[in-house]
DNA sequence: GCTGTATTATTCATATATGAATAAGCGCCG
DNA sequence: CGGCGCTTATTCATATATGAATAATACAGC
């Protein structure tokens, strides 16, 4: 259990610190990628649902990308009090960055992971609810 | 490698919520469980070493567990600069019952996360360096 | 013994996360 | 139509983590 723990903190760790060659953070990423993929505007609300976590998170998260201009706050217009994140071109930019270095990442640690039993884990996960 | 990430995530999570039920986190049982077995005041530098964090952020949890009831910052006879964090009565007891949660759960998910190949993750923990 | 460097803990600013409380707007039901 | 309940996002308080800057103390070398 504990190995499994640390080699996930290890795995973070490389993610954090290649991402943050490009000034991103694994949270930032992450958002942007679901903007990307949407290609479309994301009610706020929306995308705390797709990045698992809840609304008041994301409120600070888009702050933040807000003023590292990769994102833009635009009004719903067909519902007043909904707000949607919008990704500016510099977002798709960085973020097809962070992408890049996150699969340098997939790769260099592929082989030692790939050894790993997938079955098992997946096994694992489902034991867990 | 993300279900690995998933699946350390998911056992964080079974973690943290067996440990609110003795109030307590991660963190703090952490650093219980390093005085219970020093078994006797410890520098809070050191302490931020065998904790695996910076020092400001032992300052930080141990003003929680302070308020807590479960420390006491003494100071250090011999160096002035120094303080050192001693277990009071109430922090043994709960860190025994941390423990006690902790290994609920590994017990609980042993049997999946045992099949997981072992030497696998060695090997990739190593390579992270 | 004094001075400069190193080490101690703390504070501050920041990032990420949660959950409770709040404010604003939507929509249904009578 | 009007009010009430739900949903929206935000704010606030808190927990955890980092790293930079600060203050106090220790210690080595002259």
């Amino acid at each position: 259990m504990w190995s499994l723990m640390q080699a996930a903190h290890a795995v973070e760790s490389q993610l954090e610190e290649a991402l943050a060659q490009v000034e991103l953070s694994g949270a930032k990423l992450a958002a942007l990628t679901q903007l990307v993929e949407a290609d479309e505007p994301v009610p706020l609300g929306e995308l705390a649902a797709r990045c698992a976590c809840v609304r008041s998170n994301i409120t600070q998260l888009v702050d933040r990308l807000e003023a590292d201009k990769l994102v833009r706050r635009v009004d719903d217009a067909a519902d007043r009090r909904s707000l949607r994140a919008a990704i500016t071109p510099l977002g798709r930019e960085r973020q097809a960055a962070g992408a890049k270095k996150v699969d340098e990442v997939r790769r260099k640690l592929g082989k030692a992971l790939g050894a790993i039993d997938h079955a098992a884990l997946k096994r694992a996960l489902s034991d867990l609810d």
